[in-house]
DNA sequence: TAACCTACCAAACACTTGTTAGGGAAGGAC
DNA sequence: GTCCTTCCCTAACAAGTGTTTGGTAGGTTA
């Protein structure tokens, strides 16, 4: 009565390259990841608009087209799927921090590479980023999820040590709080995910640039001579 | 901290048989406010802490020493509890804001009143501000739900009628997206929810102080002789 | 004294939740 | 053809969900 007409969709390549061990009944981390990715996809869209808890897997079952009993054939679990859209997330994030970090620019040239592309990652990551904000909070305390409270720690060693270079360099102002100076940037940031829409009239580059200007020179006219 | 589980499977058919009798008493609109507040205020801090929809009614009566059932003495819903919840803290929001408006000073004065009543409702209402953060996104959709996006639409028109204002009087820049910037700065406030906590080092006042610097002024170091 | 009200408990109810077995259609491999 | 794998469906399960009903201890009033 509540289920809906399964959509059938043109298969795509049965990719077997790595012949299986008898081990029956687990293709879940090996299987083809196309299909896998997809179904990844779709549930982070419902959990970001629905949030997790609300989210059941048969509304999950209902976008992919699906019957909730079917999800398992690809995934664990439930909470599988929101762990494997997180650590993808980050990682791919963390790739992108690091080939910043490395470069070891000056203090305002990383803070505005960080921006911007954390702004990237929020085009790219809408879903998993408005997740991560939403839930995180929550999951850390689960050991399963211990790896967003390294993840964490990690984002605030960058940002901080950004910020204490630039106020040692004297291009940030030495008379804030640096660590409220550090959650304003970072909030500032990552709500965006909230509201951004990719394709939208501004591109990532932009509303970083934006952004950059408003958190740096602030709003307020100058005073001019 | 009793934990039992009666759960049954066999069904069980009790005499039943309750005709109309005079309908029960019901004092959730009229009774005494004490207790109510009271049990609104712990279930307020579940709500924020644990979600909405992760937070069972089991968990808020473990919280107020009580059963699940009693709640609904003094409430109708689950869903009530948290309608009472956000409406009593707009009702408080809009009371500061109205007379911050009424007021009619100059648009930086206005915005920089704004952020500070903004800072004392997120100290006096924490919990409820978590709550409307996390969930009100959901909630809109719902009639019951209606007067937040009658909020947000007040709140909207008066933080970008004094931008506007600012940007008219030359004391705010004129080359931001003024919509950019509303978000901007509405976001930067609001999160502070997250992560405020009642007590600590610095007082609403104090953060306000700082966050009024850092958005107005940025955290670039001018140049000046 | 009895009647009544307040604020709770005890126990269930109907429904939803994530999850699991078993089965089967499609298609390539042999 | 037969075998095997992939991918999904049908149909249930047990635990958990919000909520309702009837009852009751203790205080207040008549």
């Amino acid at each position: 009565m509540p289920t809906k007409k399964p959509t059938q969709r043109p298969n795509q390549q049965p990719a077997r390259e790595s012949p299986q061990q008898p081990t029956r009944k687990k293709p879940q981390v090996t299987a083809a990841p196309a299909r896998r990715r997809e179904l990844l996809d779709t549930a982070a869209e419902v959990f970001a608009e629905q949030g997790y808890n609300a989210t059941t897997v048969r509304k999950i079952a209902d976008h992919a087209g699906m019957l909730a009993g079917s999800l398992y054939y690809h995934f664990d679990s439930k909470e599988s799927m929101l762990e494997e859209i997180l650590r993808s997330f980050l990682d791919e994030l963390w790739g992108g921090y690091d080939t910043v970090l490395e470069a070891e620019s000056g203090p305002r040239e990383t803070l505005e590479a960080l921006v911007t592309e954390s702004f990237r990652e929020i085009d790219r990551h809408r879903a998993a980023v408005a997740i991560y904000q939403k839930e995180s909070k929550q999951l850390v305390a689960q050991e399963r999820f211990a790896f967003l409270a390294e993840s964490q720690r990690k984002f605030e060693k960058a940002w901080l040590s950004t910020l204490e270079r630039g106020v040692a360099a004297q291009v940030f102002r030495a008379d804030l709080d640096v660590r409220l100076t550090y959650r304003f940037v970072r909030d500032t940031v990552w709500v965006a995910a909230s509201w951004y829409r990719p394709g939208g009239q501004h591109s990532p580059e932009e509303i970083a640039r934006q952004y950059l200007s408003m958190v740096l020179d602030g709003i307020a006219v100058r005073e001019q001579p």
